[in-house]
RNA sequence: GCCAGCGUAGCUCAGCCGGUAGAGCAGCUGAUUUGUAAUCAGCGGGUCGGGGGUUCGAAUCCCUUCGCUGGCUCCA
């Protein structure tokens, strides 16, 4: 006799014998939609996992959020197949899906060619539309590397005998089998809209001494609007690019001249780094900064004693000086160092709060350079902050107020934020590191962000709290970071007396808030696609006088905007109008006035905003004030 | 740094298998004096990223170097 197993579904109750797959529950489902997986608890189950003992199912349909991510696994599974069968003698080694879709790592001597990707992806579609089913197959661990092996698939072999008990899961279809836990979707039909979208090096197990293996990415859709959709975004995301914006707009450039990863900041881009700093440094003295100022080299016995020669491996090349060595900075830190060393400090002078728009060099390994996110000359919006163990938590409380003040200023909402806890190899002592985590951690309690620990991701030398925001296509990039420093307050002996009439060290804390400003920038034109509100436009007004008569009365108003502190310029071209809207709408200047007879007899303007466009003729008398006011106020929109 | 791809006028790009560089936009000059996203005509501009090689001949093939791109690894 054998077991029956009771599933719930919803408010149905079904028998099945034990061991059978999950999938002989479809037929009698009386459901819009069958279930591609069911949900249980916290776990995901494929149709071909058996019933093993009495649970209460969710079906999981196409339109579940979580659908999309087994879709992507599974369309890794179907390439892999694909590949082992165009390219007999390719090993497999790992396939997950990632935020936007999967990918697959290949060691093959021979590289793929975007042609091969094209057969690749046409294998793929044949097989999905065969509608093999995928099924679970529960393997003795010598059964499964014993398969592996005679398909020649050493990397699984490895993978098998390094993550697998005494049992192992594989997956197969058709011919193709996997090492995998799954789950999956049912069958290989399901993965009809895909497409294969780059291949590039990765490290096996990530080890970059490793072999290096082939990864193809792609991406895979239930329907062919959405993916079409996703690829329209890659497409959009290219033309908001902040290295093509930059060239575009005028706002910084790079050269081969220079060298790789220096950046100029041409004027258009420099008055925003202009606007950004001051209100940067307002924002830090109403919160009780001091400011510092530092030399771009020092002495090489500082990085020695600071410990960044033996730990730090992107600095350039120290450089010799009437017989002595000295360092291009890397880092801000030592040098407030010194500033605090300058002369006895007692716990009545703290917190100290010192912050510096410091620019600092480092020698980042060619192929991680890309635009502004990541250059090798740049300017941190460093603060270090010393104080005594009961202000830290307050402190820590500051710190992320003013990041949250500031990013917010900039319309930035949505970010990752990270708590990165104590490494296995830390330096400093176990009751330091624990008051540390804890003030970080009631710090982003008490903010009401939400966050993610990272245990034991912290440096050696301190906690940290990381917040990243996206760029164009979704790519997270780091900018603020709060990281509590045991390591220079030691090397350094950094102390104050407190009011025992004893030395006590004090807490060092590091921060950079925007980041780097390069960074900051890169990641502000994608977020406001070039438009740049107007506080921070280059070119706030435009004035296109429509015939040449009318240039007069074009400087009249420049000459008035100007005197109220506002960036105006005007088109004297002997273009258009047509035209020179054209131009301005392109150049994405915010506000365009249009001046001709009326406006010139009328002392009006005719107003036009950018991405809004013609709002007729008014008055400057009532229009100024107005912008004044959203300039003031940073607003993040022009509404007049 | 590693794997792969790319580098042609200020910008975007064409130039097949080697035969001696082209378009659009931008720029300059002239005409046009114009009402909400491109007026017309003419002109100038490239040691084809740099260096080396193969060849009668190289933008094109090979080597090398610099830079860029997508990733990996690392990071603000």
């Amino acid at each position: 006799m054998e077991e029956l197993i009771k599933i719930k579904v919803g408010k149905s109750i079904f028998s099945l014998p034990k061991g059978t797959p999950l999938s002989e529950l479809r037929p009698q489902l009386r459901l819009e939609e069958k279930p591609l997986l069911f949900r249980s608890g916290q776990e995901l189950l494929d149709l071909s996992y058996p019933a093993d003992h009495d649970r209460e199912l969710e079906p999981v349909t196409a339109s579940d959020p979580e659908a999309l991510e087994i879709l992507w696994h599974s369309a890794s599974h179907l390439l892999a197949q694909a590949v082992l069968e165009l390219f007999p003698g390719v090993q497999a080694g790992v396939g997950p899906a990632t935020e936007t879709g999967f990918y697959y790592d290949f060691l093959r001597d021979q590289a793929f060619t975007p042609e091969d990707l094209v057969a690749i992806e046409s294998r793929m579609r044949e097989i999905a539309a065969q509608d093999l089913p995928i099924r679970r197959r529960v393997l003795k661990k010598e059964e499964a590397i014993k398969i592996f092996e005679d398909r020649g698939q050493k990397l699984k072999v490895e993978l098998i005998q390094e993550k697998g008990g005494a049992e192992v899961t594989c997956y197969e279809q058709g011919d193709f089998i996997d090492f995998c836990l799954g789950p999956h979707l049912p069958s290989t039909g399901y993965i009809k809209y895909v497409k294969l979208l780059s291949v590039s090096g990765a490290y096996w197990k990530g080890d970059e001494r490793g072999p290096q293996l082939q990864r193809i990415y792609g991406t895979a859709f239930f329907s062919q609007k959405e993916l079409d959709d996703y690829l329209n975004f890659l497409e959009e995301a290219r033309k908001r690019d902040h290295r093509r914006l930059g060239q575009e707009l005028g706002l910084f450039h790079t050269s081969d001249d220079l060298g790789a990863g220096l950046v100029i900041w041409q004027p258009k881009g420099a008055i925003i780094r202009y606007l950004i700093e001051n209100f940067w440094k307002e924002e830090h003295l109403k919160d009780g900064y001091d400011f510092i100022y530092s030399p771009h080299i020092a002495k090489l016995d500082l990085w020695k004693k600071s410990g960044h020669t033996e730990f730090y491996e992107a600095m350039y090349p120290p450089l010799e000086l009437e017989g002595c060595q000295y360092q291009l900075k890397p880092m801000n830190c030592p040098f407030h160092i010194i500033a605090y060393k300058s002369r006895q400090r007692s716990y009545r002078e703290l917190p100290l709060r010192w912050a510096e728009l410091g620019t600092v060099y480092r020698y980042e390994r060619s192929g991680v350079l890309h635009g502004l996110l990541r250059v090798r000359g740049f300017t941190q919006d460093d603060a270090h902050i010393f104080c005594r163990e009961d202000q830290l938590e307050d402190e820590i409380k500051g710190v992320i107020r003013l990041a949250i003040r500031l990013l917010r200023a900039f319309g930035f909402e949505n970010y990752q934020v990270y708590l990165a806890t104590r490494p296995e190899k830390y330096v400093g002592s176990l009751a330091d590191w624990d008051k540390a985590e804890k003030a970080l951690e009631e710090a982003l309690k008490s903010s009401g962000l939400s966050y993610q620990i990272d245990q034991g991701e912290g440096v050696f030398y301190g906690p940290k709290i990381d917040i990243k925001i996206k760029d164009a296509i979704g790519r997270l990039w780091q900018c603020t970071t709060v990281q509590l420093d045991f390591n220079l307050s030691e090397r350094f002996d950094l102390t104050y007396v407190g009011e025992d009439g004893n030395f006590h060290r004090p807490f060092m804390v590091h921060r950079a808030l925007l980041g780097s400003l390069e960074r900051f920038f890169g990641v502000l034109i994608e977020h406001y696609m070039g438009n740049f509100p107007l506080w921070l436009a280059p070119v706030q007004m435009i004035i296109l006088p429509i015939a040449d008569r009318h240039e007069a009365y074009a400087r009249e108003i420049q000459s008035r905007l100007v005197a109220e502190g506002l960036r105006a310029k005007i088109d004297e071209s002997r273009e258009k109008i047509g035209k020179k809207i054209r131009q301005a709408e392109m150049e994405k200047i915010p506000l365009m006035a249009i001046v001709g007879d009326k406006e010139m007899n009328g002392g009006s303007l005719s107003l036009r905003i950018h991405g809004q466009g013609d709002l007729g003729e008014m008055k400057i008398d009532t229009l100024l004030p107005r912008l004044k006011q959203l300039i003031q106020e940073k607003s993040l929109e022009i509404k007049i």
